[in-house]
DNA sequence: TTTTTTGTTGATTGACGAGTCAATAAACTT
DNA sequence: AAGTTTATTGACTCGTCAATCAACAAAAAA
């Protein structure tokens, strides 16, 4: 009893299951099957919607992307300040949201996706440059022309919280993961008490 | 004509290849064949020797660990003071040897592996702490009870430096990394010019 | 009402790859 | 010399999985 206008709803219950699974599983060695099943379809039909399961990763990493994206623009729109600004963005990228293994672990597979699928890499970079200049406009009225180093240093140790996260057991630790970052950051503030 | 004691050269260099073919490849989809091939050997042969495919993808993680590790002493008996011993580490991590794209692959890898892989989150968790206490050691005479934090944050930022260097297109700068290291480290440094 | 479009799946194809086995051969042991 | 251990491989088994196909069903269009 096929209802009509399927489409959009399928495809996004496909990428819902595929971060999943990916999360699940913990690496890219998920069977199209697995997801569809998971998504409540055969995986016939997940096939007739992405064509391949190429596809089907990208729609996700894209998705994970979007959510990521949104989350730091509604957190800048309220921030005050260039250092509220780069406050914010720490914190909208340990959010409970974004900072949870599932997601964790499809970050770390499109990393690795990066490495072959130009599309992934492509996409991945579009992500490293917004971080950078949403970055850099906080931190250029705060250090100048060290904002470029400290946007790159906070930049990679951001990725470097998440990978370590994926390795502890136990729940993620968004709070422990922000405070770490935001010890960089002041560190390479002017201090209040200093000169 | 089988000449004996085959074993260890047969293994050093399915060790050896088996980097190369993750690294060539960028991801755990490498099949035994190819690693046999590249290490001058049947299939067959590799698997009579290392059992199963997780048994060599682990002796290569183990290898590169070995590897670091060594260059970690190694650097560690130069230094002298605190604050030199915490540079050696961070030398050693980015040094040519370590920080090429191959082994920076590998390592992306064995990530994903100690995801699903009780072994190889075994042996990532040594090297974790092993990093950890040989920067806690460089640390604590200079920083006291914030050592803790400050080496967590490096340990962290050398990931994402790794992380980061995975991505870029061109040799690896392994420099430029350095230097985003002693940035971090210096700014939680007592000043020179300060009390 | 016939036709076309959209949704849906079970069954199948075709490729690939891990691991096994039987067989061969050279070197050591007794 | 006979037997054992080590080295080595081509051929094979067995399973898995992405992708395709044929077929069926219902809604929309003609």
């Amino acid at each position: 009893m096929p209802k009509l206008g399927m489409e959009p709803i399928r495809k996004a219950a496909l990428v819902k299951a595929t971060i999943v699974e990916i999360g699940r599983a913990g690496c890219l060695d998920v069977t199209v099957s697995q997801i569809a099943k998971r998504a409540g379809m055969s995986s016939a039909l997940a096939h007739h919607y992405f064509g391949s399961k190429e596809e089907m990763f990208l729609a996700a990493m894209r998705h994970v992307l979007t959510l990521y994206g949104a989350e730091i623009r509604g957190a800048l729109a309220l921030a005050e300040g260039p250092e509220q600004r780069v406050r914010a963005i720490l914190a909208a990228s340990f959010s409970p949201a974004n900072f949870r293994r599932e997601a964790i672990g499809a970050w770390l597979n499109f990393w690795l996706m990066a490495q072959t699928v130009p599309d992934a890499k492509r996409l991945l970079a579009v992500y490293h440059r917004r971080l950078r200049s949403n970055l850099l406009v906080g931190l250029r009225p705060l250090i100048g022309d060290q904002a470029e180093a400290v946007a790159n240093g906070l930049g990679a140790l951001i990725d470097g919280l998440y990978l370590r996260e994926v390795l502890k057991s136990g729940p993620p630790d968004g709070r422990a993961a922000v405070a770490s970052a935001l010890a960089y950051l002041s560190a390479h503030l002017p201090q209040a008490g200093k000169k």
